[in-house]
DNA sequence: ATCAATTTCTTAACCGCTAAATTTAATGGA
DNA sequence: TCCATTAAATTTAGCGGTTAAGAAATTGAT
């Protein structure tokens, strides 16, 4: 069977191809009568505009990218969960690309972008903190952009974040408040904005309480599973902290593990919160106290931010950053 | 600053649009040296083919969509993690479409996918058990399709499924064998043929034991999270079983929830098993036995099976179903 | 130097759809 | 009935690429 096309569903309604692009679009100049006969014949012969024919012709594609670092984690699924559902109310599709952590990658990605694919970006950086000329070196043709959770501080685009210097700082004096004297902090990669924000909520916390800043306990660890366990365990027994302060969820679970192992106890011998959004946090052995991100929201924000400028309501010019609160659940890892 | 195509950068060469062309893509016409001219001038220029022009041209998009039923999950993001790999090992894009378990959307969106904007679609059914007419009402036209994990009986199409009703007959048995003798077993929608596969391994491990099939504790649950915490606590306070068998993780989950309300202690009082993905099973409290899904892998397979008919390496007649096979892992959940 | 063979490039048609410009048909007032 | 208006349809020219067919340039054997 052929595949069916304006120009034979033209032919066999004996209407001329133009007619027929009409009786799907909000278009004035075609009866109502013809219309319906057109649209009941398509349906009959299973015709639907060809996207890319006509994403062609009117120079965009109702579709936007996703970048993130990784897929397999509760964050960034629930937040592509939040684009998602506002994607759809807006009648756009999404593409998804995941970096795996790879700096490269990305700037692939972003640069392939550039020819028509998407409208527009949201992205969750992978890069480090500093140049990012490549971005920018796409100039006038640069697409709308919208960062949310890791961004760049040097580029121009609107940003969706969570309140990360307060959380840290809220989460630091809540293990301090709980009895923490030796605070770790575990950290991905130190070079992140993300990572450097957060740290500084932790060390401006143990500013206020006269607790020294030691460096050492500052723990930088990898994007493997096994080498952070590693790291983890070495960094539990050589430093003897009282507490841990994971800045990304997973480095909860690593220690968690590496407690397992050490037979250490939590709280008892160890206090540990962590940035999450852990539906089952609850359930954890000990109920692991988390700083909540409304993950699924922070995606929807951004999605929406992406849209006022696509959809032309917002200046490009106006950068927006929209901060949305993380909430400090108290469980027993962190009880006293 | 104006977008550059082909045309203006044939103009800045001196050269054809045809001979610009052939230097992006595997063509034998066009003289080593002028190749990377072009290529130099076009990185210069930031040019790139535009997507939608070739893909018009060539009539194929390089495209794979995924419809899933929820995002938001373990399984599914682990999935797609997998797809994900491969897609990009083959230098595909891929598009994706939740349906929130509404069957109405998965219709629509095949529907719609079939009008050029993707090649091919993995999918993990929304749909109940029986009647898909409407994928094979698209007849010859229909877009290549691979399932994964939840399926269409009635459908001709590959399949990566794991061996369900071996995993529950498995997971059933292991409750026994720790000393159930009243289990309940937790299904999330019963005519999806997933749910009834599952549900005759349970059976028939319960016949096995020459323990009578009880139709009361088949617990039918939703999909809302405050539905399910309501009817697995009536279910557990009315039927009193001793074990419990939950056919989809979050439903496990919920379990958990259920006998921290009503003080009942697991493994003890109940024990519990769920299919599950999920890695910090051993983290909760109890650690929870699984039935693990390779959902990544399944994902993986899934994508091959669907290049192997895009690159032309399958006839599209030979249909096959790879089945994966889940592994059980006793933790302290049933525990004797 | 000549000409056939080969290499390299250009011309032109087309992919399927949209919209401006244009033609044809319908409507209604004098 | 005639003509000006308005409505509804068609013609045509792209959107930005690809490629078959043909033209021009290069090569090499005699």
């Amino acid at each position: 069977m052929e595949r069916i096309n304006i120009k034979k569903l033209a032919e066999a309604l004996n209407l001329s191809k133009s007619t027929v692009s009409r009786a799907f679009r909000d278009n004035s100049d075609i009866k109502p009568d013809t219309k319906e006969k057109i649209l009941a014949k398509a349906k009959e012969l299973n015709y639907e505009p060809n996207h890319y024919a006509s994403n062609l012709r009117e120079q965009k594609s109702r579709t936007i990218a996703i970048i993130v670092p990784e897929l397999a984690n509760n964050y960034f699924s629930q937040a592509i969960h939040g684009i998602e559902r506002i994607a759809r109310q807006h009648q756009y599709h999404i593409l998804i690309y995941v970096t795996d952590d790879d700096y490269q990658k990305e700037v692939d990605f972003i640069r392939h972008l550039h020819n028509g694919r998407a409208d527009g970006i949201i992205m969750s950086a992978s890069g480090e903190a500093d140049d990012h000329a490549y971005l920018n070196n796409l100039g006038a043709k640069r697409l709308p952009l919208v960062f949310f959770d890791r961004i760049y501080e040097d580029i121009e685009a609107p940003r969706v974040i969570t309140n990360d210097y307060d959380s840290s700082f809220k989460a630091t004096e809540h293990l301090i408040q709980q009895g923490c004297k030796r605070i770790c902090y575990l950290v991905v990669n130190k070079n992140l904005s993300i990572g450097k924000t957060r740290m500084r909520g932790y060390q401006d916390a143990l500013a206020k309480y006269q607790i020294p800043f030691n460096e050492k306990l500052i723990v930088d660890c990898s994007n493997s599973y096994e080498e952070n366990a590693l790291i983890i365990k070495n960094a539990l027994q050589d430093l003897k902290p009282d507490g841990v302060f994971a800045s990304v969820e997973r480095l909860a679970f690593a220690t968690y593990y590496a407690c397992f192992d050490l037979n250490l106890r939590i709280p008892d011998d160890l206090k540990v919160i962590g940035f999450s959004s852990l539906e089952i946090a609850p359930l954890l052995n000990p109920s692991l106290t988390t700083m909540t991100q409304p993950a699924t929201e922070i995606g929807a924000q951004a999605a929406q931010l992406l849209f006022n400028i696509l959809e032309g309501q917002e200046s490009v010019e106006t950068i927006q950053e929209v901060v949305l609160k993380s909430k400090l659940y108290g469980r027993k890892s962190t009880a006293k």
